[in-house]
RNA sequence: CGGGGCGUAGCGCAGUCUGGUAGCGCACCUGCUUCGGGAGCAGGGGGUCGGAGGUUCGAAUCCUCUCGCCCCGACCA
């Protein structure tokens, strides 16, 4: 038990006018956190508990599946070049030099220190799989540090890394850890969802993001009553049907003189269509990461239904490269043969041929595409066009004649051009169907808290990492690697809390405002306060007993008894017992974001407290006996 | 890195345009009153006006440079 006249909780009236989103105003305010810099936090008590809280869950899960390391965040840049990502991680990696003038950096994640261990040490299949896990600080130089502890530059960070003989040992470790972070989550009060995600730079085949909806998230993503969740940067949908266009004179590709229409508004009004029967054609130059500046840009040709919008992360993971511009009107000319505004697929030079891309038509042989095109660049490798999804089976449909003033009608992909491949490449729209049970897909902000990810051999093999199996035989094991922002954990609950908060108000204010239309108007414009609860498990303390007068003998004495009592149960216990008057307190301890509050006041005198349940905005009187066994009961979380 | 904004007491701000003794609210200290929803009255402490240079009799204010922070974008296991 804790006494609050005697901590250091510095809460503010107002929050500092830096503070954008609810979790940085609400955790400066309530004395959690103060900032040292541009990402750089100092956690203070209120802090540091919460934070020791969501440890001690994870920490507790992870040992069930795993085994703690500590790793070094001082890291021989060495070892970073070994594995290529010094220069892959970039001006993200931070840097430094020892008096040697030996360079070292701060590792941001652990993949190459976890793999020099396991290629010294794990040498036979008798010693696999293995599970190994740290919770350790790690640090970023992010370009845009934001949002509070939202993203920053130094954080908490648990990691682990699994290595096995096969892909069926990596598919149980997998499994593993998905289960540990649903359990995780769920014990830290988290309303989150599972989402596929783009593997992005970690490279590998599987991954899966934890993630909370939340206005303050910075990705997007997609989810469905049925349970199909994605981030849109995977996320996909079953299309309705289209009606295609009657096919008109001969039935092949016919010209058709549209001049100034170069807008698929103006296309679609001219021929009396839809945009989805239009051939949309977005042209870009792409590049590898990391590429020198002599090696040549990669021309990517998309076409897609006229009334769907590239997605930049697919369309890359499909041509290989890591970013991708517009095209300049001279490239437009070169790699298509058109004009902007009346690009098209007919015709369209394209450098890859059938031969050298060994028939590759379908989204399906993706893997052997990204081979060809990631890994060794063709030579002489021209135009790469990539045909969405939504245009696969059509016909009839309208596109620019790469021709200036002029489109062309009937024209039917595979009979009239050839994509070097067909993909998923577009962005999905709100609303429409999940691709499995057809429910309406909903869109929105999400931050994301966790992620699992079946990294395969890329360090094992970059490393040499080998291990000898049953049969005598060196294999390369196969790695996963899991992570979680502790701090998001802390924060997502608070942006959660306080949104839900917030709709509390604005629906009280609705419910008052409506039946009394000669209101006096004193709610005005004046937005309400925000507030938050945390759940018990997380929370600095799980419940604050607020002696309401601190100079009536009976009020102190009963609050003491009851924090102890409360103590002596294993409830996480804070006592107010500073002589403030009662609003100060009440205010204060919302403010600091505890979940139950006993008030010990005027019905001491019946014997009884009041209890006030802050997530579900309820109070209750309880008889003193009882105080102990019931809060006990509220707070206990089942591992 | 591109665009925008802001640096004045612990926090929130005014003062800057038009140069002339650095102010207000909250917080803090003392006293009295008050005591279940951020109390009232009285008194008090606290400032290199982000930093450096310049213009001027005189600079928070004008000029130059610079540092820091926030937001949007780019970027981002």
């Amino acid at each position: 038990m804790h006494r609050w006249s005697q901590l250091f909780i510095p809460t503010l009236r107002e929050a500092p006018a830096d503070a954008e989103v609810a979790s940085h105003k609400l955790l400066l305010r309530a004395g959690y956190i103060r900032q040292l810099g541009a990402g750089i936090y100092s956690y203070l008590p209120l802090g540091q508990r919460a934070l020791n809280k969501i440890v001690a869950i994870v920490r507790q899960e992870m040992d069930r599946i795993g085994q703690e390391f500590l790793l070094p965040t001082l890291n021989p840049v060495e070892l970073w070049q070994e594995s290529g990502r010094e220069s892959v991680m970039g001006q993200n990696l931070f840097h430094l030099k020892d008096r040697k003038g030996a360079e070292l950096v701060l590792a941001m994640t652990h993949e190459e220190v976890i793999t020099s261990i396991a290629r010294n040490e794990l040498r036979s299949y008798k010693q696999l799989p293995q599970v190994w896990y740290q919770i350790q600080t790690k640090f970023r130089d992010e370009p845009r540090p934001k949002g509070g502890l939202l993203r920053v530059r130094q954080f908490l960070m648990k990691d682990s890394y699994s290595f096995d003989m096969d892909d069926a040992g990596l598919d149980v470790s997998y499994r593993k850890h998905d289960d540990a972070y649903r359990r995780i989550f769920t014990r830290c009060g988290l309303d989150f969802v599972a989402v596929e995600a783009d593997s992005g730079a970690m490279g590998g085949s599987g991954s899966q993001e934890f993630m909370v909806y939340t206005e303050a998230g910075e990705d997007l993503i997609a989810s469905s009553a049925s349970g199909y969740a994605a981030n849109l940067e995977k996320a996909t949908s079953k299309l309705a049907p289209v009606q295609d266009l009657e096919a008109t004179g001969d039935g092949l590709p016919e010209l058709v003189s549209t001049p100034g229409k170069a807008a698929i508004a103006d296309v679609t009004e001219f021929f009396g269509i839809h945009a989805s029967q239009d051939i949309k054609c977005v042209a870009f130059m792409g590049s590898r990461t990391g590429q020198a500046a002599s090696e040549p840009l990669r021309p990517v040709v998309a076409f897609l239904r006229g009334d769907h919008q590239v997605n930049e992360t697919k369309l890359n993971a499909i041509a290989g490269t890591a970013e991708l511009r517009p095209m300049l009107p001279e490239e437009l000319e070169l790699y298509i043969g058109g004009p902007a505004g009346y690009l098209g697929p007919v015709g369209i030079a394209q450098g890859m041929t059938q031969g050298s891309l060994n028939g590759l038509k379908s989204g399906k042989p993706l893997d052997r595409v990204k081979g060809i095109f990631r890994d060794v660049p063709t030579e002489g490798l021209k135009t790469i066009v990539v045909m969405d999804l939504g245009l696969e089976g059509r016909a009839n449909l309208v596109a620019g004649a790469n021709k200036q003033d002029f489109h062309l009608r009937n024209v039917t992909p595979g009979r009239d051009f050839t994509p070097t491949v067909i993909a998923d490449i577009r962005n999905i729209n709100e609303g429409e169907p999940d691709p499995f049970a057809g429910e309406p897909l909903r869109l929105g902000k999400a931050v994301e808290i966790g992620h699992i990810f079946k990294l395969g051999t890329k360090y094992t093999e970059s490393m040499g990492s080998r291990a000898l199996n049953a049969a005598g035989k060196e294999v390369t094991p196969i790695m996963g690697c899991y992570g979680i922002g502790i701090e998001r954990i802390l924060t997502a609950a608070i942006e959660s809390s306080a949104a839900a908060f917030a709709k509390l108000t604005t629906d009280d204010a609705k419910l008052k405002t409506q039946p009394d239309s000669n209101a006096t108007g004193s709610q005005g414009s004046r937005t309400p306060e925000p507030s938050y609860a945390l759940p018990a498990a997380i929370a600095p303390y799980a419940v604050v007993v607020t002696i309401t007068n601190v100079r009536e003998a009976p009020l102190l004495e009963a609050g003491e008894r009851i924090a102890a009592e409360l103590d002596a149960a294993g409830v996480d216990t804070l006592l107010d017992d500073r002589d403030e008057r009662a609003g100060v307190k009440f205010k204060d301890a919302e403010l600091i974001g505890i979940p139950y509050r006993i008030n010990v006041g005027k019905k001491l005198a019946q014997g009884q407290i009041e209890l006030v349940d802050r997530l579900t905005e309820t109070t209750i009187d309880l008889p003193l006996d009882q105080v102990a066994a019931h809060l006990k009961a509220l707070t206990t979380s089942k591992p």
